[in-house]
DNA sequence: TTAAACTTTCAATAAATATTGAAAGTTTAA
DNA sequence: TTAAACTTTCAATATTTATTGAAAGTTTAA
């Protein structure tokens, strides 16, 4: 295989994944694109190589750096804004989990602890199914919660290492 | 707050979670109604509670049935299907898990490990950053479908119990 | 200042995805 | 058998989400 057929299936790859995540099929191609690229790019190449159109590009590369995946890079003596993706997989992870979290779990977590504020009739089979179902659900969050804080402040081979022999 | 308010207020939470993570908001949707049912439910039952249409509902049941986290229940003397949920939460995760790993992981995997056969020259940047990319990708991944093997095999105080326990 | 270089915004449009509902298909009781 | 009871399918439609591109906004060099 050559290389730009490499290229664009393993930009296709990642933009597949993404979107089965509930990302954005083209922001998951800006970040391939990025995390393949061996030096800083422009809006302008990204717009190029995807074949996308500025404000695209620009909303995508908005993104990125939201989630806190791609940085802007200053290149002295030029204009124009070009960006670089965080290469490192394990620190990838880490922001990923870090912001899932805070979007995701986190509201979920805190609708389910309010909903355990529910009383109900003991006599009532609806109710009772209910305030079981959400109780244990409650718990559960609450340790994925728990589970990615972890996650965040152990290093990767801690966490795939020692961990996972462990678990064994 | 009211029984049908939380009932409401439960249902949207998870429909709006299901949503963020790639799966069709009805189908959370039902999915948390038959958790919190207390027994079977019709396909009706499901279309009256969530004023979807039949065609919408049978859809979504079959999808939940193909995510192993419904199954069909037969009640003697009654020519109707009755579809319940699995209540444990940690069975669902592991069924959850099962699936995406599965659906998504593996594949992925696959890909990865595919492009690695790609071998470009040395002396060429671009290469050489995709290889080195791709090929760490390729490594997180792997350990992640490891992981998943590993918490499908786990039980559930063993897998949180010791993760929690190796945070203090 | 000004104007060129560059970035961002956003209303219009396109594309993808979900939903409907009626027709076709299947099963069962009589 | 048959017809009623029930389930499934799928083309049409609606809804949601993503994309475009041109205009507005911002920054910088001269």
């Amino acid at each position: 295989m050559k290389f730009p057929d490499a290229k664009k299936q393993f930009i296709k790859t990642w933009g597949t994944l993404g979107s089965e995540w509930g990302i954005n099929r083209s922001m998951a191609q800006v970040h391939a694109l990025l995390l393949i690229a061996p030096k800083p790019l422009t809006t302008e190449d990204v717009m190029e190589e995807l074949s996308i159109s500025r404000g695209n590009a620009n909303m995508n590369l908005r993104d990125l750096i939201n989630w806190t995946l791609v940085s802007k890079e200053l290149i002295a003596g030029d204009r124009k804004e070009y960006f670089v993706a965080e290469k490192d997989i394990w620190e990838i992870a880490r922001r990923i989990a870090k912001e899932r979290k805070r979007r995701e779990i986190e509201p979920v977590l805190k609708a389910l602890i309010q909903l355990q504020e529910f009383e109900g009739t003991k006599s009532n089979l609806e109710h009772q199914a209910f305030i079981d179902t959400v109780g244990k659900l409650g718990k559960f969050v609450g340790k994925m919660d728990k589970s990615v804080e972890v996650m965040l402040k152990a290093d990767e081979s801690w966490f795939f290492g020692t961990l996972l022999k462990l678990l064994k």
